[in-house]
Formats: C-alpha cells, structure tokens, sequence
RNA sequence: GGGCGCUUAGCUCAGCUGGUUCAGAGCAUCUGGUUUACACCCAGAGGGUCGGGGGUUCGAAUCCCUCAGCGCCCACCA
C-alpha cells in the first residue's frame, strides 16, 4: 500500500466528513441503548463562526464522540437562535442602508425582509461547524422561531399567565433607546466611566419666610449671594432637570436643616419644587441634597411613589428630549448635557464641575448607546416560583458545575433574583400571544391572554361589559418575546416535549447529559433552562455544565474586531487542518479558565498530525517474514500492554472529571513519547530486515488502539489511520467503534521499564558527552549492587552493547547509578579521571545531605510516633538506600584514585 | 460596598483528603545530531527558596490567619 509522504489535512478532513454524513453515523434514533444528550448552545442564526465557537464546539464533538464510542447512543442536537435584538438590528441597518426606514414599514413587511435575510445568512456557521468536524445529528438542526419551537413558547406563555406567574406592570425599566425596546436587568452591562460631577444651585423660593439661616461654626452665612439663597446639587446628569419634581435631603443631616419645609427653584427651568426628606439620601454624598427625578432614575422613581411626586417624562423613545421637557426639544440627550452645561454655567446656576467616575449601564447587545431607566407598562415572569425549583437541583448536585465554583454565583443570583422583563418592542420573535380590548380614554387597559384570536375572543367574552365583542376588535399586542423565553425551552422544545409531553423522543433523551457553554449565560440561560425544565419536566434538563472559559489572544486580551486579534477559524483550519486547531484549542483549556489562544498551539496540533503520519508509514513499510519472534519484541509488547492499560485508567480518570486537555496531554504523550520514542524504535527490525508476524500485529492493534482513544479529540487523521491500518468493510468506521478498555494490570513491569529507560538515557548521556556514536558497540558493567537481566534483549538493542557482564569498573570508566545498582561503562583511554572523581564528589555531598534530613527525622521521636507507619517505614528504606549509594560512590572514587 | 477565584520553571498550566530519593507536564531555551519513519525530527541538558509574612503540625505548595497584586461576578449612592 502507498501511503503519501505528506499528510494533508484538507482532502481527508472533507473525504471523511462526507463519509460519516453520508453513513448516517451522527443520526440518532431512541433505542435500548443508554442516551447521551447534548443540545448545542444555539449561535445566532446569522451569526458567524469565531474562536469561541470553536473551542466550545470542539469541547462538545469531543464528549459526543467520545459518548458514542463508549457503547452510548449519543445525540448532539444543533440549532441557531433568532437573537430578536441583534437580528433585528441587523436587519434595520442593512434596510438603512437601502434608504428604508424600519417605521416606514408595517411588520408584515419588515418579517418579510428579516426572513429573506435569514433566509440568505442564516445557518452559515452550522456549516461552518462541519468543517471542525462537528458529529452534530443534523437531521435534527432546529431554530428557536421554527414552528415547533415558536408553537412550544406560545403555549408555555399561556399557560404561564393562567398559573398566574406572568403579568402585565407599569415599572420602571431598562430601555435602548437605539433599539426602542426594553431589557431584562441581565442585559445591562454596567461599565466604569469617567465622567463629570456638575454642582448645580437650585435657589430657594420662599427665603424671606425662612426664620433658619445657613452659617457655618463662625456665623456666617452660607448659600446666599445676590439673588438669594441657594441649596447645591451635585449630578451627573443635567439634561434631566426639566424632570425635577422634587429635591431630597436627609432628615437628619444637620448642614442642610434649613431646607426643611422649603420650595427651590429648578436651575433654567425655573419651575418651583418642594424640599422633601428621607433617609434614603447619602448625607456624605456631594452637598448632601438631591434632585429627584422620578421618571428617569429607579431610585428617583421610589422616593416619588413614597413622597407622591409627579412624574415628567422628558425623553421620547430614541433619547431626545420630549415636549415634556420644554426645553431642548428634539435635541440628544448626550448633546444637552454639554449644552446644558454651558447654558447653566453663562446663567450663573453652574457652581463647579468635578471629575467623577460613575458606571453606566449599556445594552449587552449595543455597547455604545446607555441605556435609560424609563417607565413602561410591560410583561413580567414572577420570579421567586422559579428561583425555588431551580435551586435545589444545583445545591444538591442532581446538577454538577464544573467548574464548582459557579454554584456560589448561581445561588447568590437565584437567591436575588428580581422579575423578568420578558417583553420587547421588536417585531422579530414571537409575538406575545395578548389581544387587547378597546377601552375608553383614561379607562384602565384590558386584556386577554390566549393562544389564537379565537380563544382569545372567547376570554373576552366573559369580561363583564365585552359579552358583545368582536374578534376585529381586539387587538394583539404588538410587542415580541425576549430571545431567552424560547431559548429556556431549549432541552425539551427540541424533543418537542412541550407540544407533546411524554412522546418517545423527550422521554428518552431528556434530562440531557453534559451542556457546553459559556459563564457569561448562567443567568440568561442555564438558570434558565433548569427552571423551564423543573418546570415543565419536573426533571433537571441537563445532568452537567462545563463551563468554557473566554478565549483570548496569548497576551490575554479579549479577541475583538477592532483589535484585529481574532484569527479567521475558517482560515486556521485551512493552515493547520481542523485537527490541529482543535488540538490547538484544547491544549489550554482547562474548564472555566480563560484560555490564551497562540497559533503555536495549532501548529504543535499540526506537528502531532505529522508525528503520527510518520509512525504509519513507519510501520506500514515493515516487510513482514514468517520468521520468530525476538525476546525484546516480546518484553516490549508486554510492557507496551501494560503501559496502555494504565494510561487508558488515567484517561478514563481525567474524562470523569471533565479535565479533558490532560486527558489529551495523556494521549499525546502516550502516542509521542511511549509509542513513537520507545515502543517503534525496540521493536523495530533493523534495516533492510522484515519484521515477524507476531509483531507485527501486535504494532498495528496497538496502533489502532491509540487511535481510538485519539479520535475524539483528532476525528480526521484517525480515521484516515484507522482505515489504512487494516483491510476495513464499507461502512466501517472508528468513530462507531468501541473505546479500548484496560485490560492487563502490571505496575511492577511499568516500574521496572523506567528503570530500563533511566538506564538508556544514562547510556545515552555518556555517548553523548564522549562523542561516541551508537554505532560503536559499547561493553556494560554491572558493577555493584542487582540487575534484573529480563530486559537485557532490549538493553543490548537499544544502547548497541556487545556484552553486559558482572565485573570490575576502573579507571577508564564511566560510571552511573540506577536506584541502587552502579553500572559501568569501558571507555578505555577516553575517560577523564579527575571529571569522574569530581562528578561523583559532587553526587556523594548531595546524597550525604539527604541522608542526614532523613536520620534527622528518624532520630525525631514525635514523627516517629505521630507519622502513619507506611510513612516512617518509607523513611527507613529511603535511609538504607542512601547508605548503600553513598558506599558505592565511596568505593568508587577510592578506586578511581587510586 | 458584598461575594468568588487566582498568584507554582521564560510562557501556559497540573499538583486529589498535608508525608514515596531534595515540586511535575507541554511549549520555549541551550548542547549535540541528518544515508537507514519523522528537522513539522531525534538524543541529552539547564531552569522554581511553590506572591510576602505569620500560625497549626513530627512534617505544609497542600490547612488557618494576614498583607500585597491580579481577575471575575453581583449591588439603586446621585
């Protein structure tokens, strides 16, 4: 068989791929097998595939296949989420840039572009995932707005609202103003911002009623010039005095008593407002006053519902400033502030400003536009129902985090938690299924909550008044649903487990087992997901979340575009091949740490490939002979088998615990060093020779063996290897075909093996340091102390001994200890005396103070009563062992002084 | 302001419930090597007082306290 000297990615990465998919190897179908979940964390559907996908995607196909080839039948699910804001935000840009305005357009119309854009965009990433070799059961491929899923979070809001659980309240809210919609709390980014601190005077109304004069310990008056009295306000933002209705003072701060009971006058606007009190004022804060602007700031919005203040909204829905307002009408409200300030300052209403740093909250999806805090009328999820069954399966461990420390982060937000906004003014996603009821001007809004007009006309029917109504009268309500309330279904909409409770699918493949996915989601979806699944369940709906870190660039900053640090996954994979970028991925990936992403890394994958490239045709270019086996062949096969047993316990270990790239690490190292390194080079025939058959086929079921416990980490190449090492059927494949188990226990031979590697490097050190070649045969002594002569065969072979023999080292030695036993090597005059002597001075100083910690420790009467006593018996052999050394190195020099 | 986590070789990280011959890996570095699978390679080597200080213990990288630095999450001080 030819096999190219090159391996080349490409052409078999798309050759197997096209295989698997066209054997149906990802498919999965309920049966008597053990199910293994995993639904994919939906990307956006017009989203595109970055290094983040990537790491998550590869860490996901790895357990699948994995999964699969541990007797499991495996089901990874994939799918894309309509993303309602950023979609939509695409859509509205991409029509800006024809010159169409989102409001020119009805809703039917603009769906209508948002689909065709879909339509066009959308998927492109699950395509891309096949490049990295995702086993995802496409067949399967779901989007959170097809019509399962859409029909699955219609029913769930109805039912929710009759359980009483949603509802409609006017609250204070987070709202975009560049995308017009408001936010949950968890969409609200707060960020640090340096920003100024303006000192504004709000001049009192009534100062000639007031008895109180402000002084300070001397008697003078403060807070006057001429024109009056004046309380100062510090704020942040001066643009929203047209809003003022009142201004706050601690009842209990002693320098501003002289407010109390009092009317100031709003700066500019010139509208006259009452001093009130609470507690709630920080009296350390700036001057210890605060202007209260009920409809633009929580706080604000509190101290009016307490203190009965009206409300002035200022702002219309993109941020400018309202007729409300007065003043600035249609402006920005970022521009007023900077003119504002310069109005207030010519005016003499501007005491000073300072530097400040405060956050500011911005929409997760839009990081350049605040957000504002508004007052709207909006659908609410009560909470609290939720937090109490979603809680417990995390504390309990039905659900593991790995890593655990994010139990402690999800507790504390469950135990937190605050209603979910679930309602957003977008048209792209699910339109809430309400229907409203004409009412009068003033009247109170009615409603009904059903799932078609036709349910929802007969609600209205029974409202007291509406008997008569008409269906063309309601009217639905305009606003869609937030992006998460069709993503929390997500484990049981895509069994369709809502729409048909108990069908064969959700009841074998939920709970699913393992989930992938970022910390920056717990609370936008995972906490989600288990409360949906509680709920709708009664069943966690997954068993474990990994947690992925964020990737980053090797100097640890966030890949963004801007910094042009994000390298094109399509692009790696066509340098490196998508094994080397997963490995490359993997190589620094412990769960929940960050991972610092080099194209170093990528190519080491790469160079893996090519590792093990070599080593095929290594073996596959033996000749084979019906000739016996030699006795090293036959010590290294053992040992081999037992090395392979032990590794695949510790991958095993690693893979429990969900430490996969030591798990890799172990499989690298286990195919470079062990097989490649020592394996292949003792039992390779010498050349020109064949090899024999036993051998032989050992090599190659110990090669196929590697490849397997490889191939969920590398899928490509080990198929390629897997299907070239033997004669294969059509259909056959790795990736369905059984991980090698550990079957052949040994230590005590895996032990001896270092020794016979301990022994070689020695060896190879004193050809090293001599410039001998291995071609010159060299003899071995045994000069003091056991040496077990099993692996002599494989000694001579590996070192080019022409005899290894008891006897006498002397002066023209070189000599080296393996644990207790001296070896000598006859280098005739090619040995320095004194370098000797001075190198194993050095060794015997080194090994005399060891010795002397050890007798200290022994000579102390408290650890050898309070140590366990395996411990102190260690201590004791650790002791005689030196003692023998340093007597062997003592006789040694002697002798070579002599 | 509250909470969580991190600090071990040049870099990225392992090191489980404290105890095997002076703390490990990969990469990087240095030395030597190429007719005989692989320079995307082989062989060998060097490199750390486990962030600082204190404590518990016969014994601490590992447990406790404290300080410093870094990171993340949460929180309505304008």
């Amino acid at each position: 068989m030819d096999i190219p000297s090159q391996y080349n990615p490409a052409d078999v990465e798309a050759k197997w791929y096209q295989y698997w998919l066209d054997n149906k190897f990802f498919s999965s179908k309920p049966d008597n097998r053990q199910p293994y979940t995993i639904v994919i964390p939906p990307p956006n559907v017009t989203g595109v595939l970055h290094m983040g996908h990537m790491l998550n995607n590869t860490i996901q196909d790895i357990l699948v296949r994995r999964a699969r080839m541990t007797g499991k039948n495996a089901c990874w699910v994939p799918g894309t989420d309509h993303a309602s804001i950023a979609t939509e935000a695409k859509v509205v840009n991409k029509l800006a840039q024809q010159g169409i305005k989102k409001r020119d357009l009805t809703r039917e119309q603009f769906l209508e572009h948002a689909w065709k854009w879909t339509d066009e965009h959308g998927g492109i990433i699950l395509k891309q995932l096949r490049k990295l070799g995702a086993s995802c059961d496409w067949d399967r491929t779901a989007f959170t707005m097809d019509d399962l899923r859409s029909e699955s979070v219609m029913k769930v809001f109805v039912d929710l609202y009759k359980k009483g659980l949603i509802y409609r309240g006017l609250r204070m809210v987070n709202w975009d103003p560049k995308a017009q919609t408001v936010l949950s709390t968890e969409e609200v980014i707060y960020r640090d911002e340096k920003s100024k601190l303006y000192y504004l005077k709000y001049y009192v109304a009534d100062a000639a009623e007031n008895p109180v004069v402000p002084t300070n310990q001397e008697g003078e008056i403060l807070h006057k010039d001429a024109k009056g009295y004046y309380a100062v306000v510090a704020t942040t933002r001066p643009e929203t005095i047209m809003g003022d209705t009142a201004m706050c003072i601690n009842p209990k701060d002693p320098k501003n008593q002289w407010l109390r009971g009092h009317k100031v006058i709003v700066p500019l606007v010139n509208r006259v407002i009452p001093v009130i009190e609470d507690r709630y004022v920080d009296i350390e804060f700036g001057t210890g006053c605060l202007k209260v602007t009920p409809a633009h700031d929580v706080n604000d919005y509190n101290l009016g519902k307490t203190h009965n203040l009206e409300i002035i909204d200022i702002f219309n829905p993109d941020g400018t400033l309202s007729e409300a307002a007065g003043m600035y009408v249609g402006q920005d409200r970022m521009d007023v502030r900077k003119q504002i300030a310069i109005d207030l300052q010519s005016a003499g209403l501007l005491e000073k400003i300072e530097d400040y740093e405060n956050k500011v909250g911005y929409s997760e999806r839009n990081q350049d536009t605040a957000v504002e805090p508004r007052l709207c009328r909006q659908w609410f999820l009560s909470m609290k129902h939720f937090a109490d069954i979603a809680l417990p399966p995390v504390l309990e461990g039905k659900i593991k985090f790995y890593p655990t420390k994010y139990v402690t982060t999800y507790r504390n937000w469950l135990e937190n938690i605050q209603d979910w906004c679930i309602s957003r003014q977008l048209w792209w996603g699910h339109r809430i299924p309400a229907y409203f009821l004409p009412t009068a001007e003033g009247e109170e809004e009615q409603f009904v909550v059903a799932l078609t007009p036709e349910e929802a006309l007969a609600e209205a029917k029974k409202i007291k008044g509406y008997e008569n109504i008409t269906i063309d009268q309601l009217s639905r309500d305009e606003d869609a649903l937030d992006t998460w309330f069709s993503s929390w279904l997500w484990p049981v909409s895509l069994f369709d487990g809502i729409n048909t409770p108990g069908n064969d699918e959700i009841q074998y493949y939920y709970p699913t087992s393992d989930l992938v996915t970022g910390p920056d989601i717990i609370f936008f979806w995972v906490a989600r997901m288990i409360m949906a699944g509680e709920e709708y369940m009664k069943d966690v709906p997954l068993r474990n979340v990994y947690f992925t870190g964020i990737v980053r660039d090797k100097i640890g900053r966030k890949m963004s575009k801007s910094l042009g640090n994000s390298p094109d996954p399509l692009e790696l994979m066509a340098k490196f091949g998508a094994d080397g970028v997963r490995m490359g991925m993997m190589l620094s990936a412990p769960a929940g740490n960050d991972i610092l992403f080099d194209e170093a890394l990528c190519e080491q994958g790469r160079n893996f490939n090519t590792k093990i490239w070599n080593a095929l045709r290594l073996v596959k270019g033996w000749e084979v002979a019906d000739i016996e086996q030699p006795e090293y062949a036959k010590i290294t096969i053992d040992w081999f088998n037992a090395k392979l047993s032990a590794t695949i316990d510790e991958i095993n270990d690693d893979f429990s615990k969900y430490r996969l790239s030591v798990a890799l690490m172990t499989v690298y190292k286990l195919i470079w060093d062990e097989f490649s390194a020592w394996y292949l080079e003792l039992v390779k025939p010498a050349f020109g020779r064949p090899i024999d058959k036993k051998t032989m086929e050992q090599t190659l079921e110990f090669f196929e063996k590697l490849m397997l416990l490889l191939h969920p980490f590398m899928p490509f190449i080990t198929e390629e290897i897997w299907q070239v090492l033997k004669e294969r059927k059509a259909g056959e494949s790795i990736m369905v075909s059984q991980m090698p188990t550990a079957e052949y226990k040994n230590e005590s031979l895996i032990a001896d093996f270092e020794s016979v590697k301990e022994l070689v490097a020695n060896v190879r050190k004193v050809r090293l340091e001599r410039n001998i070649s291995f071609k010159n045969p060299l003899e071995l002594v045994i000069a003091n102390g056991l040496h077990n002569a099993a692996y002599d065969s494989i000694i001579v072979k590996i070192c080019n001994f022409s005899s290894i023999a008891k006897g006498e080292k002397d002066a023209t030695s070189a000599v080296f200890m393996v644990g207790t036993t001296e070896y000598a090597i006859k280098l005739g005059g090619m040995v320095n005396a004194a370098e000797e002597i001075a190198k194993m001075e050095a060794e015997l100083q080194h090994l005399e103070g060891f010795l002397k910690s050890v007798m200290a420790k022994l000579g102390n009467e408290k650890f050898v009563a309070h140590a366990k006593p395996e411990v102190v018996e260690n201590e004791r052999k650790k002791k005689s062992d030196a003692e023998s050394k340093i007597k062997t190195l003592q006789e040694s020099i002697a002798a070579l002084k002599k």
